[in-house]
DNA sequence: CCTTATGTGTAGCAGCCGCTACATGCTTAT
DNA sequence: ATAAGCATGTAGCGGCTGCTACACATAAGG
């Protein structure tokens, strides 16, 4: 009997269940993460909240499930920068460009959403919200290093990069013309430029 | 009869309405917009959600009477940087160091809650959230100005410094490690210390 | 063939939500 | 003194929430 405890909830066949995470973070990443209501999102995957809390014990479960997945997506996507990024600032109008892609927005305003609701409840969101920017900040750092950026000051220039696309994202998401957090990514970017890390 | 016709809501006396906002905005401030719910927040102010719909006639109009008031308070509060202040980079300290500070933290997880909510309902909320933006963005770029940046390269700037604060204000809200936000803002001003606009 | 485990539909629970109907004092104006 | 309008308490409405009890169909195992 190849039976798997999940706990509380049922099901044996793990088949259905991780289709069912991947319409479920699809859901996610279309309605965002602050809102979400069981019935609805069965509704939009042709099942109903009874089955979904089956496949998955709780909401809270579900949601855990989701992201998860929504971490291995991240990291699967996490592609080394090409051989044309020859500077910081190349990498910072890489990283923008794959931003402003309508994934990359979609994939964003889930960690806004998140980080939104870790500022609400730390304890139970912290470690979500560091599962879901992993995959981000590590291989930057390593690219920051291999661009020839100092070992100290690696590290913060990677959360300063990370921040600064995340707010620039924001920006672009909420204000009515996103034409300005693109200059702005490109003000961002030429700044770097004169970065001494940006030799070669 | 000195009636003000404030649609649905009813009262003739101001003064209790504003005490109340007053009151919502700071309930407002500690608890974030996004889960806010009537119920607790009339009992933390000793009233009832029954009293609160009867003055500000609506969830809604509640919501936006608090939000007015932080716009001015904001207004209120952004006064011009001293003098010590002679470059951008030092701008960019002054900024984030009133930032850090708890109300600073409060206004900004207050502006990031509403950024969230137009991202999911944007003809609802960017009002909104470019009004309470705007106390911030207008001065930064008159203060950008007054320090020799060059008027095309002002306003793409401001919404950089203002977009890299937030993504770090955020940042600091939520990582486990608050002293790495503040690294990382160190490493944005050093940035613009070799902008060519901070030419004292 | 019967039992046992698994998936699914129906109905419903308790609890919260924004909001309202109604009654009731209180203050003020006539 | 009376009437009108304001402020407040009580109770409740319909709707939504996550979640569950129960019935039932199906399929596999002994």
């Amino acid at each position: 009997m190849r039976y798997i405890d999940w706990g509380d909830c049922y099901g044996r066949a793990m088949d259905r269940r991780a289709e069912l995470a991947g319409q479920v973070l699809d859901y996610v990443l279309e309605h965002g993460l602050i809102g979400l209501s069981l019935r609805p999102l069965a509704a939009a995957l042709n099942t109903s909240d009874r089955m979904l809390i089956y496949h998955f014990g709780s909401k809270e479960r579900l949601v855990g499930a989701a992201l998860a997945l929504a971490q291995q997506r991240l990291a699967a996507a996490a592609e080394p920068p090409g051989e044309a990024v020859r500077s910081v600032a190349d990498l910072v109008r890489h990283l923008w460009s794959s931003l402003a892609h309508p994934s990359g927005t979609q994939a964003t305003r889930l960690y806004l959403d998140l980080s939104v609701l870790a500022a609400k409840e730390p304890e139970r969101w912290r470690a979500a919200v560091e599962q879901l920017r992993g995959p981000w900040r590590e291989p930057l750092r390593g690219g920051l290093l291999a661009l020839g950026v100092a070992a100290g000051e690696a590290e913060p220039l990677a959360d300063l990069i990370l921040a600064t696309l995340d707010g620039l994202a924001l920006d672009r998401m909420v204000a009515a013309d996103p034409a300005r957090a693109d200059d702005a990514a490109a003000a961002f970017a030429d700044l770097l430029d004169r970065h001494p890390g940006a030799t070669r």
